[in-house]
DNA sequence: CTGAAAGCGCTTACAG
DNA sequence: CTGAAAGCGCTTACAG
């Protein structure tokens, strides 16, 4: 008796709910094999003849029945979801690493489930729900982590990427664009080119990328025995670096060389330079850094230092799918360098050191 | 005899694969109570006296529950899983569209899985893949529609919301920018402006927003008795914006009025007319659509008109979960218009009519 | 308010 | 190569 009620009750709900998707155990029925014949047709082909292979795929055809990746993920105990956690997808150059991320990651039959953040939000709420949702991986980009979400990443088993961040301590993997030794170049570049007064102007402060750029760019630029470069606090934005460049540029001596911490910062700063009649590069040379797509438009031209963004997308999937396999993945780090790339937004000499 | 093998089994698998994430069995062991009511406390928190959520509670912390998401979903016949396939987020304009959808959904409660198309690739499999994991709902953008899509979209129950794209006949709820009165806003403005020589640079042949964005200027042309107006075709992107607009310029009577079919597009058009010496807006006024952020900059001061994007994404989210709660959803379609947003980029006269 | 149990739609060890 | 059945971790109708 309390079968049979159940019955009803759960074909109402299958008529109402079910969306009129077919499940295995109607494809079985049709083809006249068993649900788990059905089932090892969808998952491993080599299980089952060849004959009734063909039956199952014509029978499934018809009906369109397509495995229910849910139901397949609760009992495989992997869903092939791959989390992303990403910050202000709109600051160019994000955008380009999320679809890279996302089709490598299709293309090796995960998928994305996306978590934004607003800039100032905590992303450890956002980790929770991605853990919720069971997924495989984690890939951690332009988030400001804070030591909870450190302390989160070592309870559980996920592997966790921090891709051009990094954070001491976490057991995480870590990929980064070597940025101090991109704010080497620049420094370099400048000294090398006869470039008299220099200013720093930098990205958000608690991102480790700015705190890298800026630390190799200063330390180089003491190594070589200048001192007294400027500093200006922007932000990762168009607006903070047009801001920036123009506090610098009503300086009584102003700077006529200027690094940026990013290239939309440095887009910025030219246009602020420009609008103040500035000559570029005659008389002020911005570099910046990344090398996002409008760096090599002609009305900016910006010379910047490139980040080997496919290469490090590809060691990051390379990295997390590995430890994916792997239960007792370990904390690792690979650098990649950049690249200083040459156009018109600076005055620097050709030859190379 | 069959039972306790099993068991073991599935013990050990539990202590390799689990990840250690511990169940609401677990936690109603610990707490003294039937795993129906931790289930509850999680679930409908009413249905259980305070005393035992408290106590529930407590385990639940101690221990780190979290519900299962993906079990949840199974037994739900509901994921919280809304599929947005989107070609090219790089493409400026679409990162924010995929910000904005992705912190409005994340707030109501639902989570996206992202599926990203190439330029030309068919965006029909991506569909089986996202119905493959029992998204609720779907948000189709700027992807190229093939008739198979629409005839998925009719097999499933599966509400489907198109944005700022429609697709004749496809029963799929639409919200779009109204193309085609912004594509005439700009004829007037133009012809109110006394430009005598018109030239429009197409986007994506096959994009709906382009083939509207043409009609309503070409239309509000003719109206107007201007006839002849020159076209190039681009594809939406700065580099072919850019080539286009050379090509008209080279002309022995070019244009001095430029519609471009989006903002990336009339950039690209605003640096070759600069590159070839051209005065703007003296010489050439160029109006772009859209309105993304660096159309603002001083480099371009873009002229453009304005999607009323945070609108549009309202509209959809609404339609989506609303036609989620209705198995008998309809087609519909919302058309939001835009505005003109005047800058630099173009002679206006400031007199409207 | 609470528990026992069926069910969601798969996978897979076991037995043939 | 194939089928019967347990199990994945939840929800919820049913009975108390």
């Amino acid at each position: 008796m309390p079968k049979s009620p159940k019955k009803l009750t759960s074909n109402r709900r299958a008529l109402a709910l079910n969306n009129g998707r077919v499940t295995s155990i109607e494809v079985a029925r049709r083809a006249g094999v068993s649900q788990s014949t059905v089932s090892r047709v969808f998952s491993d082909r080599n299980l089952v003849s060849q004959e009734t292979v063909d039956k199952v795929l014509r029978v499934a055809r018809q009906l369109d029945y397509k495995p229910n990746a849910i139901a397949r993920s609760l009992s495989n105990r992997r869903t092939d979801l791959i989390g992303i956690l990403m910050a202000e997808i709109t600051s160019p150059f994000y955008p380009y690493v999320l679809e890279k991320f996302s089709q490598r990651l299709h293309d090796l039959g995960k998928r994305v489930l996306l978590f934004t953040t607003g800039p100032h939000e905590d992303a450890d709420s956002v980790l929770q729900h991605a853990l919720q949702y069971q997924v495989d991986g984690l890939i951690i980009a332009n988030i400001t982590l804070t030591s909870g979400i450190v302390k989160e990443s070592l309870k559980y088993r996920t592997p966790v990427l921090l891709f051009n961040r990094y954070v001491k301590g976490a057991r995480a993997m870590t990929v980064v664009c070597d940025n101090v030794a991109g704010g080497r170049l620049v420094a370099d570049a400048l000294l090398d080119s006869g470039h008299q007064r220099l200013a720093y102007i930098a990205g958000r402060p608690e991102a480790s990328t700015n705190v890298d750029r800026e630390a190799g760019f200063m330390e180089r630029l003491a190594e070589r025995g200048y001192v007294g470069t400027l500093r200006e606090q922007g932000y990762y934005t168009y607006e903070s670096g047009y801001e920036a460049c123009r506090r610098l540029l009503k300086l009584s001596t102003p700077p006529d060389g200027i690094f940026c911490a990013n290239d939309i910062t440095a887009m910025g700063a030219l246009d602020a330079a420009r609008d103040l009649g500035i000559k570029i590069p005659e008389q002020l040379s911005v570099i910046g850094f990344d090398d996002i797509p409008a760096a090599a438009w002609s009305a900016y031209s910006l010379t910047t230092v490139r980040q080997p963004v496919d290469q490090m997308i590809e060691s990051s999937v390379a990295l997390l799918l590995e430890s994916m396999e792997q239960p007792n993945w370990k904390a690792t780090a690979r650098v990649i360098p950049g690249e200083l790339v040459r156009r018109g937004s600076a005055r620097l000499t050709t030859t190379v050191v």
